[in-house]
RNA sequence: GGGCCAUUAGCUCAGUUGGUUAGAGCAUCCGCCUUUUAAGCGGAGUGUCGAAGGUUCGAAUCCUUCAUGGCCCA
């Protein structure tokens, strides 16, 4: 230490460290030249071998969680994956115990001894080999309070996950419900395929893409905001249900509730339609929460939600006429949009469109009332580009959003395979582009040419995974259900 | 984008009306302790008070700007 420049708690903690390595080092048990150290049980399966492995060797690997020093002996808390045990380290029955001098927490070790139980009932391990396998060179965070610091959970997550476990129980449940996705999805024969994230135009939805450069092409590449368009390429190609669950990109603000970056499900499904869709979905989330919550039933954010099937269906355009007074059909105009939305205090942008102000109204007079699982149905075709118009009504679409807690959790509809309304659609969407609306996406050629080869009549949908995982976890935050949110840089 | 709030030791947090040397628990270090488990007992050290300016005899505390995060609004 130089005299002048006092070392922070922080320096010191890691200096004494370091010179414990040294130590190890000279002593030829460096703990970075170990490789591996064959465990014969987690540490939750000699917990759960008692009282039938008394007495019995065992070899256990783990983080080093505590330290109780006795004088002549110790007890020393591992974790593994699987959980905790308590290692037993007595003075002069093994070299183990001079070990503890350069032992710290947060080490990692591997130990080897037999099994028996404290006077207090504790299933011990007591060591007569002891290995550190890696050293700590920081303090872990408190022990007792875990980690707060919300800004430190985010951006150092690996602490996050060691010392708070309810942040490992919500990312198992997300694991879970990916994985029950998969399996519900393969029973049902669909196919899982990979579709380009890397496009020339970046197509299936409203918003603004990231942009990057392909050096040896010497072009600007587009991050996919949907995969939609390549998924019905596919059935056009033959495929009869594919699925995709990948990581898409927006281009927008980082909050609370938004990610530039996070995982959509889409599916498509042939000779179906979105009342087909609508049932599968339902299944689909009702599946997941059984298995991952172990009820249909579960509370979230205050509210009692009922995942039962069959959801609520509500009116997109009568719940409009119900809440606003006006039919959606009568607002023909951007002036009498701006008008009714003035009349329901929701708030207008100079720059928005008749159709962009009429969904503002429904997200903020209708959505906010769909708390248990629902879906909203019918959507107009204005503003439903890619949907199948309804036999009965063409101002309206086979479509549905699925709502839980007032969010949206997907979007689906018997999509359009009529190409040539499909061409006057992203036509009319160009004309909006060219007014200056740059969530617009523009018009994919390649796209119309599938479509006039033909694709059979096919059911849709995207689910946002990190949505679904909010109110299944019950978190506010959509940090809270991605191991590695993105944040400013500092 | 706007408003409000937060940022103090490695971690979790106190810090009064602007006033002497900025505190506690955990962790760390030293000593004791061979069935403890939030082990215990005795002792010790800790800091760019988010950053940069400013006001003041004196700033963790008041003011300004900035950074990051949170809540609400858009």
């Amino acid at each position: 230490m130089q005299t002048g420049t006092p070392q922070s708690p922080g320096e010191s903690l890691r200096a004494v460290r370091l010179d414990k390595w040294k130590t190890l080092r000279e002593e030829g048990r460096d703990p970075f030249r170990q490789t591996r150290f064959v465990r014969t049980h987690a540490l939750s399966e000699v917990r759960a071998g008692h009282p039938g492995n008394d007495g019995v060797t065992v070899r256990v690997v783990g983080r080093v969680r505590a330290i109780r020093r006795h004088g002549g002996a110790a007890f020393v808390d591992v974790e593994d994956v699987s959980g905790r045990l308590q290692l037993h380290v007595e003075r002069g029955q093994s070299e183990a115990f001079s070990l503890l001098d350069l032992l710290d927490l947060g080490d990692h070790v591997g130990a080897a001894g037999t099994v028996f139980q404290t006077r207090r009932g504790e299933v011990t391990v007591s060591v007569n080999e002891l290995v550190i396998l890696a050293k700590s060179l920081r303090g872990l965070p408190d022990k007792r309070e875990g980690l707060r610091d919300v800004d430190a959970r985010y951006r150092q997550r690996y602490l996050d996950l060691l010392a708070n476990p309810d942040v490992r129980e919500v990312f198992r449940m997300r694991s879970d419900m990916v994985r029950l996705v998969r399996e519900f999805l393969v029973e049902k024969s669909f196919v899982e395929v990979e579709t380009p994230i890397l496009l020339t135009l970046a197509g299936g939805a409203e918003a603004r893409p990231f942009a990057t450069h392909h050096n040896a092409l010497d072009m600007t590449l587009y991050l996919r905001i949907a995969m939609e368009l390549h998924l019905k390429r596919l059935i056009v190609g033959g495929y009869e249900a594919v699925y995709e669950i990948g990581r898409v990109f927006r281009n927008e603000g980082i909050d609370t509730r938004h990610s530039p970056e996070f995982t959509m499900l889409e599916l498509y499904w042939a000779y179906h339609d979105y009342e087909d869709m609508m049932d599968l979905v339902e299944q689909l989330v009702a599946h997941v929460v059984s298995q991952v919550r172990g009820s249909l039933r579960f509370e979230s954010q205050g509210h009692m939600l009922d995942f039962t099937p069959p959801w609520p269906r509500v009116d997109l355009t009568e719940r409009f006429q119900a809440k606003t007074g006006v039919s959606w059909f009568d607002v023909t105009t951007r002036d009498a949009a701006y008008a009714l939305a003035r009349r329901h205090h929701v708030e207008v942008q100079a720059d928005q469109t008749r159709t962009q102000i009429l969904d503002k109204i429904t997200s903020q007079l209708v959505e906010p009332d769909l708390v248990e699982p629902s879906f909203l149905v019918h959507h107009p075709v204005d503003i439903s580009p890619l949907a199948k118009r309804r036999g009965d009504d063409p101002r309206l679409t086979e479509r549905f959003e699925a709502f839980c807690l007032g969010r949206e959790l997907g979007n689906g509809f018997s999509e359009l395979n009529d190409p040539v309304d499909q061409r006057r659609r992203f036509e009319e969407q160009q004309e909006e582009r060219r007014r200056g609306n740059d969530e617009m996406p523009e018009l994919d050629e390649d796209y119309l040419t599938a479509l006039e080869y033909g694709m059979p009549p096919t059911a849709g949908v995207g689910l946002g995974i990190e949505r679904l995982m909010m109110a299944v976890a019950g978190v506010s935050a959509i940090r809270d259900v991605i191991w590695f949110p993105a944040l400013r840089p500092l």
